[in-house]
DNA sequence: GCTCCGCTTTTGACTATACAAATAGATATA
DNA sequence: TATATCTATTTGTATAGTCAAAAGCGGAGC
C-alpha cells in the first residue's frame, strides 16, 4: 500500500468512525509531513483525493477541515422539500406520530442483518409542506449504536437532521420503489387508498454497524426525485 | 485556469463531444508533456483525475483510453433487470410497439426546451424480463442530433443501448416518481388500472443539445431501484 | 475607533528527477 | 511449437525543492 494511500485511509477512517468530527481541524500539511516521514507532495496528493470526494474542505491560511456528510444531507434536503418547486419558500413542519422503545421482531431482524432482540426506538413521523402532509417517515433507530437517542423527544429536531449531528459520516444503501397507500397510508397522508406513492427507503452504517432503518413514504401527486443520480455498486 | 485544469478540460470536452470515442487511445504522457510543455507530474495529474471519474482509463505498458460511459451504463443495466434478483439470470427482451417519425408538439417543445418544428423520432417499447412486462419505454429521439436514428430499424439492438454506442459521452438528467398506471399502460404492463408505477425520466443532452428524452415507466411490484445513490446538483 | 500595510501561515501549482511495477512484444531456448 | 526470458514502453509513486495566491493577524498611522 502506497504512502499516499496510507494517508488517505487513515483520515478517512478517523473520520467515518466519528473520531473527528465535521468540522474539526485536520493536522496541516507539514505535521503529516512529519508524522508520516513523506514529502509534502505526497501528503497534498491525499489531502487533495480527500478534497475532491468531499470528505473535507481545505482553505489556505486556515488548514483542513473536516466536511460535513453531504450524501445524506443531498437526500435530506431533496426529502424536505418538493424539488420541483425547490427553494421557492416552502414551509416544512412536521410531527411525532408515535415514539416507542421495543425490540426487533424476528422479520425485521432477518431485514436488517441485526439480532432480533436488538432495542431498538421505533418512531413515526409526518412531514408537511405548505401545510399539506408531505411524507410518512418510518424509522429504526437502533439503541446500542445510538443511545442519546433514548432521551430525545425529537419534538423540535426531526429524527434525521438529528442523526445526522450524532453520527456523522455513515454510509448507506437506498431503495426506491412506488406502492400504493394501504389504508392507514392514505388518511394520513390525505389521498385516497391505492393512490400511487414514492417508497423511500435507507439503511445506515457506521462502522459495520446499523444506525438506523428509515422509509419515507410520499404522495406521488406531491414528490419527485430529480437530478443526476449515480446509482453505485455498493 | 492551471495548466493542469488545462489539459483536463480540454481532454473532456474532446471525449464529451464525441472527437474522442469510448476506446480511442489518448497521447500517452511525454506527448502531452510535449504539447503543453510542462512536466510529467503535471500531465499525471490531469490523467490520473479524469481516470478517477470513470472518463478514462488506464493501462501500465498499453496507455490510456477513453472509457465507456458507465453513468448510462449503471443506470441502463438497473432498468434491464430487476435489481432484486440482479443478475440471477434473468432473460431480457424487448418489442417496438410504435415507432414514427413526426415534428415536436408545442407543450413538449416547451418541456424539453426545443424548438417546436424540431423533428424527432418517437419509439414506444415494451420490456420483458423473464416473460413477464418489466417497462414500458417511451423515447424521444432528436433527430437533428442524432440523424442516424432516422434508416435504424431497432428490431435487434434497444433504443437506449444504440443511442449508446451513437452519443457517447452525454450528460443526463433525471427524475424518478410514482404515478398510477392509467388504462393503456395497465393493459400493456399487464396489471391493473391504478396500480402503482415507478416512472423515471432521463433527458440526455450533448454539447448543450437535447440527444434523447425517455420515460420508462415501471410496474411497482415489479420493480425497484437500488444502491447508493447521490443525487447531484446539475 | 478605523483603515491600510506588511508579515506569516497554509494551501495550490509546478518542476525536474528518480526508481518501481506492469506488461506487450521481441528474442532466445528447450 | 511451446515456453521462458529479456527489453522497451508506459504508468505509478515519491522526493525535494520553488514560487504564488489566499487569508488571518498584528501593528502603524490617522
Amino acid at each position: 500500500m502506497s504512502i499516499y494511500q496510507r494517508i488517505f485511509t487513515d483520515i478517512e477512517t478517523k473520520i467515518i468512525s466519528g473520531a473527528w468530527r465535521p468540522g474539526d481541524r485536520i493536522p496541516v500539511e507539514h505535521e503529516l509531513v512529519a508524522e508520516y516521514r513523506c514529502s509534502r507532495m505526497t501528503v497534498s496528493k491525499a489531502l487533495s483525493a480527500l478534497a475532491e470526494r468531499g470528505m473535507i474542505v481545505r482553505r489556505r491560511k486556515t488548514g483542513s477541515f473536516v466536511a460535513s456528510p453531504q450524501i445524506d444531507r443531498t437526500v435530506m434536503d431533496i426529502q424536505d422539500i418538493s424539488t420541483e418547486a425547490e427553494l421557492a419558500g416552502h414551509e416544512h413542519r412536521f410531527e411525532i406520530l408515535a415514539r416507542k422503545i421495543e425490540r426487533l421482531g424476528e422479520a425485521e431482524a432477518q431485514q436488517l442483518s441485526e439480532p432480533a432482540d436488538a432495542e431498538v426506538l421505533r418512531l413515526q413521523c409526518l412531514h408537511m409542506v405548505d401545510g399539506r402532509p408531505n411524507a410518512i417517515e418510518r424509522r429504526i433507530i437502533m439503541l446500542d449504536a445510538v443511545p442519546g437517542a433514548r432521551e430525545e423527544s425529537f419534538t423540535s429536531i426531526p429524527p434525521g437532521k438529528w442523526l445526522l449531528e450524532q453520527v456523522p459520516w455513515s454510509k448507506a444503501k437506498h431503495v426506491i420503489r412506488a406502492v400504493s397507500a394501504d389504508t392507514v397510508t392514505a388518511r394520513i397522508l390525505q389521498t385516497e387508498r391505492g393512490e400511487a406513492c414514492l417508497s423511500f427507503v435507507r439503511q445506515t452504517w457506521q462502522n459495520g454497524r446499523t444506525v438506523t432503518y428509515v422509509e419515507f413514504i410520499h404522495p406521488g401527486d406531491r414528490f419527485q426525485f430529480a437530478g443526476t443520480f449515480h446509482p453505485a455498486a455498493n
